[in-house]
This record gives C-alpha cells, structure tokens and sequence, in this order.
DNA sequence: GTCTATAGGCTGATAGAC
DNA sequence: GTCTATCAGCCTATAGAC
C-alpha cells in the first residue's frame, strides 16, 4: 500500500488517465506506455503499484462503479422523511444518472465497453450493480401500477430498460447525436444540454409508463 | 475481384467470420489467425481479399451499412399506396429495426464499437446512415406534431433519440437485461423476445410522444 | 518509489513456391 | 487462388540499479 502523498498522486494519476484512455481506446488498445504518457509516470510503475495491466484495469471498473453504487442510493431517501411516490422516484433516479455521467465523462463508454467485452462473464463490479439499479426501477415501476399511476399495459422490465436506456445512449451514440442536433462543439454534449435531455427523457418516460408528467389525469 | 464460386465463398466466409469476431472481441484483440481460423481459410489469403486488417474491417462496416440502408427504406413505402401517418412509421420503423437486428446478431455491438472507437472521426459508411435515419424519424414525429397526433412538448430531436436507444440499448445491454428478465439462455435474446420487446419500444414511444397507442384521444 | 534495460511472445504484413 | 516461411516491430512484464 503506498504511504506518501506522493504516491498516493501517482497512483490516482495512473487510475485517471487509465480510466479515459480504457474508454476512449479499449483494453486491448490502450498500450502500457500510453498510460504512463498520458499520467507523467514511468510505465514500470503500473506494474509496481497494480501488478498488471488487467488489475489496473480491474480497479478502475472498481473505482466507478463505486461512484455509480453512491449515487444510485441518493434516490431513495433516508428513512424518516415523507416516502416519494413512484413518479417521483423516476425522476430523482434519471436526474442522478444524469449527474453522474457529467461528473464521469468517460463512465458510459467504459460501462458499454465491459458490457461488449465481457458480456457477464466476468464477475466485475459493474454488473452487478447496474443490475441492480434496474431492479429498483422496476419495483418503482410495479409500485406505480400498484397504485394506478401508471398503465397496466407496460412489462415493468421493459419498461425499466426503455426508462434507462435513453440517457445512456445519448452518451454514447455521441457523433450521430452530435450530427442529428447540428453542433460541431468538440466537447458536445455541454453539460446544460445534456441536463436538458435529462429532463426530456423523464418525462418522456413517465408518459411513456403512462402518466402525464402534467399532472393530469387520463 | 474475385471471378470463381469457390473464390466469393472464400471472401464471403472471411467477411462473416470478421463481421462476428469484430462484433465480439473489437478490433484491435481480433487477430488476422482468429479470422483465418473461423473462417477455415489460410490467414494469407485476407490480405489477397482484402489488402490489410483496416480495410476488411471498412468492407465489413460497409457491408452492415448497405444491409441497414435497404432495411429503413422499407420502413417509407413506394410512391402511390396510401401514405402511413406518423404513428404507423414510427411503428414500422421500430419492426424493421427489431427485424434487422434479428438477422444480423452482430449488427449491434459492431455499430456501438465503431461508434466509440472513431467518434465520428472517421466518414465511414455507418455514421451517415445511422444519421439519416434519425433525420427521418424527427421529421416523422415533427409532422406528427402538425397534425396534433403528438404532444408539443417533445423536442422531435429528442424523441427520435429516445425512441431509436430502446431497442439498440436492449441487444447492447444482453448481460444485464439477461440478469433483469432471470433468463439463463446462452443465446439471449431469442427471436420472439425480441420482438416482443421492439412491440412494446413502439408503444412506450409513442405514448412518450403524447399519444395513447390503444387509439384513444386525448 | 522511481527509473533503465531488456527478455520473450505475439502481431500485421510480405515473399515466393505451388 | 492457396499455402508456408519468415521478418520487423510492438507489447506486456520483469530484473535490478539508484
């Protein structure tokens, strides 16, 4: 375990440009020597603080996935306070989702690539929790439909994936969008675009579960 | 070019051994000997085909891209019949994307890895296609939005985005939903599951876009 | 903790026999 | 058109000086 700040630096200096290099390259890609570059360390350091390049890779799935776990529980509040409805639950969930892909640039394409790459295999930290997450949003979905919020009609697993998969896709389909909303900003989407598709697809989604997100009812 | 049967077969079997082990592993860990090997073709002859690994990987895309482009032609019918309004487009197109994906299993995963890999650098073939279609699908709900079929408070640029990622995000996310719907079969999803998710991405969609899919009016 | 030097294996690609 | 032999370069990983 490294003591000094200073290792601790290099050590997070390591992680970070791993984790961008990792999304924006894949694995297989991403070179030792390109990490090192990239962190201003010595590539033999890899190997001193992580071993290999599949435990660096392994600790940065780690590592955001952990931010992911985080996050997700912010929308189910601590017990105490008045308990959301399942509308409401929706659109803390897709506002979180969205605030952690603009804290994590590089999350989405990491998350789709372990998905692509090891396609469950692997019993990584990921899986289990977007697992997880959907989960939940199903049980809100079911809890909705319970009390009549929400149509009947909707498979509430399918339901979850169509809630879920908007924001995500938005991110990363990132040149087509880019091209579809007309913009040549390099660092597109801007985070207030992207919030604003955050409250698109929650209201998109209600509706779409069945509810006017107006609030009237059918 | 190729002139005899045994040659096309040859070519043919290099394409669709790459088009899958692409699709599966990505390119850079896919090697010209896992090809040759899947293909039962001597690694050599894929630079006689095909001159280098860049530019079977570019026959292949472009090979999935013309397949994609026939595909949402369909979805407009011929100059004559009686024209679908925008409900009955959005639902063709989402069938014919969900028959496309059927038969090609690999079209996915290579289309997102291609996608992350060059960012829109790249004028490849996908990237105008995928393009297009969006185009289509904003200008069919926007149309829809005139007659008073669809809600105004939908940004079309957004809604053709929510309702294209459902079915892409399904096939792409194999693992988790896999986890999500407790299914145990190797070869998830199969084709009635499928399909009976893309039935339901048509309904979630148009009643995200404001109208109730049973046919009722607001 | 950091750096240099280097081993050992694999990869894309080519030359040339048949 | 198909196959074998082979090269030059790059990659992960380790040994060992400082």
């Amino acid at each position: 375990m490294p003591q000094t700040a200073e290792s601790t630096a290099t050590r997070e200096g390591i992680l970070e440009a791993a984790e961008h290099l990792f999304a924006k390259q894949g694995f297989t890609k991403t070179t030792i020597k390109d990490i090192g570059t990239a962190a201003q360390s010595n590539p033999a350091l890899i190997y001193y603080y992580f071993g290999s390049k599949d435990s660096l890779y392994e600790a940065v799935i780690e590592r955001l996935a952990e931010g992911l776990r985080s996050r997700a529980a912010g929308a189910w509040p601590a017990e105490g306070g008045r308990r959301p409805t399942p509308p409401e639950v929706i659109e803390r969930l897709v506002a979180g989702q969205s605030a952690f892909l603009a804290e994590h640039p590089a999350a989405p394409a990491l998350m789709i690539r372990e998905m692509l790459d090891h396609d469950g295999q692997r019993a990584g930290a990921f899986l289990p929790v977007a697992t997880e997450l959907f989960r939940r949003v199903r049980g809100t979905i079911e809890e909705g439909q319970r009390q009549g919020l929400f149509t009947e009609e909707v498979d509430a697993r399918f339901g979850a994936i169509s809630v879920v998969a908007q924001l995500l896709y938005f991110r990363l389909a990132r040149a087509v969008v880019r091209r579809l909303l007309e913009s040549d900003d390099p660092d597109f989407p801007s985070t207030e675009l992207q919030h604003e598709f955050a409250r698109h697809a929650a209201a998109f989604g209600l509706r779409g579960l069945g509810r006017d997100p107006a609030g009237g009812q059918r």
